[in-house]
DNA sequence: TACGCGGATTTTGGATACAATATTTGTGCG
DNA sequence: CGCACAAATATTGTATCCAAAATCCGCGTA
């Protein structure tokens, strides 16, 4: 089966591959800035989607020649998203063996989450004191996009609203290398959030914890806030670390 | 100037490179497991001991090429071995421009070790009340080298010992993940440390709280432990950065 | 049948060659 | 003299080819 290279405008997408061989045909017009991104990194995001969405499975193995192929490649750009997947913690590298699909033991899983809350908690409390106007009124923005798309069941588009969401609260905090840590931390509770989604949804009180945070924010209660921002996450973990542990034994059987 | 190309056995070494064509003389008697590392693994490990001794500095752009030839590799390892290094944060690649020695803004290093404090501190309170006998046995053993190389004078080692230490501390909490974001981290706050390692160690109560830090973990005392350490990464922090100011005032001009 | 050993196949790793992109230099025109 | 544009150069990115390593498979032997 092949991936079609696609050929596309994307300032910020991330989800399809671009071939530069047919690029000469456009003129660019408008202003903004438009960064190309590379193949490896195009590759890298169209397979980190796919470990994301579960296409590929925990501990498959993956094959460059196979992924080159599909994409229509040579082997070497997979390699290098490959070992960008691998400093993401999304794939496992090992020396003459290639890559897998990295499998979290429950216990990892679990300290997912318990990073998010460390750092998470960190960001909203330096974040609060110092949000202005135009922060909440970003956060506003996303909370009301998040809220019309509950039912929209497009689990890709929430996963990253709720990611955009997230970020917004803690844009105040400026703290560009803490949000970097975060970021990768984020795509492996992703992963297994989304694992879940659909059942996690109805029997969340997340949309109300989620408003919470932003008016609590607001009115500049970090304490109160932060509790609930901690309460929010660890209750994800607690839903998803039982989920995970039927899913698991379910596999084994 | 060409680098050599060292053959030497290294199970947990990380400074040389070594080739494998020249490796079949060997016989390997020793039951220990030897995890031969592939060439981009130890031409990043060497490139990473550069960045962090100072040898290569902030800012500098560097020649995939001209790191070819110093190694008598072909571009490819090097490239891979850059790569690693962006995942690390110690070089920024971009797009066709190739790779720059990360510089961080006084900001930034700030955070790094604010960054060292949030998760150090996460790690230490956990590890406390898991600490068994052996692995007290093993903090007392590190920082008794420590101590004893204290006036050695030898940055490179200091710095690892150092590491090595805090790593032994928090062993007991069993977080691998959070060890892996951690070891990251200090990767950063390594370089900065050791640009000015001989100024700060004089001034520096560092070997009485280092032992602070274990007498505090032996007696359980969680509390005070924390409170030693978060005070201690802190100082660093402060003094660190007074240097840094300088520094960078200096460089302006 | 179980186990070990050696060759065949598959898969990854590295070098070289070539293409695409950025930078620099030089030249002509205003 | 300065600026814009274009050729030349330097540098990175990708493909193809070969080498090294791992896995698989079948054979022989205990």
């Amino acid at each position: 089966m092949e991936r079609g290279i696609l050929l596309e405008f994307q300032p910020e997408g991330d989800n399809c591959i671009q071939n530069s061989k047919q690029n000469e045909n456009f003129k660019v017009s408008s202003k903004r800035a438009i960064v190309r991104q590379s193949l490896p990194d195009a590759i890298a995001s169209d397979i980190r989607e796919r470990i994301l969405n579960g296409e590929l499975e925990e501990g498959l193995t993956i094959r460059q020649e196979a992924l080159a192929e599909e994409y229509n490649v040579s082997r070497m750009p997979v390699r290098e998203a490959l070992k960008r997947l691998d400093a993401e913690g999304l794939v496992q590298l090992t020396n003459n063996l290639g890559a897998t699909v990295t499998k979290h033991s429950l216990d990892e899983i679990g300290e997912i989450f318990d990073l998010r809350i460390l750092i998470e908690v960190d960001l909203f409390r330096r974040a609060i004191p110092a949000m202005t106007p135009p922060h909440l009124q970003k956060c506003e923005e996303i909370l009301e996009a998040m809220e019309s798309s509950y039912d929209a069941d497009d689990v890709g588009k929430w996963g990253a609203l709720n990611y955009d969401y997230h970020s917004a609260l803690y844009a105040a905090a400026n703290r560009s290398l803490t949000n970097d840590v975060l970021h990768r931390i984020n795509l492996q509770s992703d992963r297994y959030v989304r694992m879940h989604l659909s059942v996690m949804q109805q029997r969340d009180p997340a949309a109300k914890e989620h408003r919470e945070l932003l008016e609590f924010a607001r009115a500049g209660k970090a304490d109160e806030a932060c509790d609930v921002l901690t309460r929010h996450i660890a209750q994800t973990k607690k839903n998803l670390l039982r989920l995970m542990i039927d899913k698991r034994a379910d596999e084994d059987s």
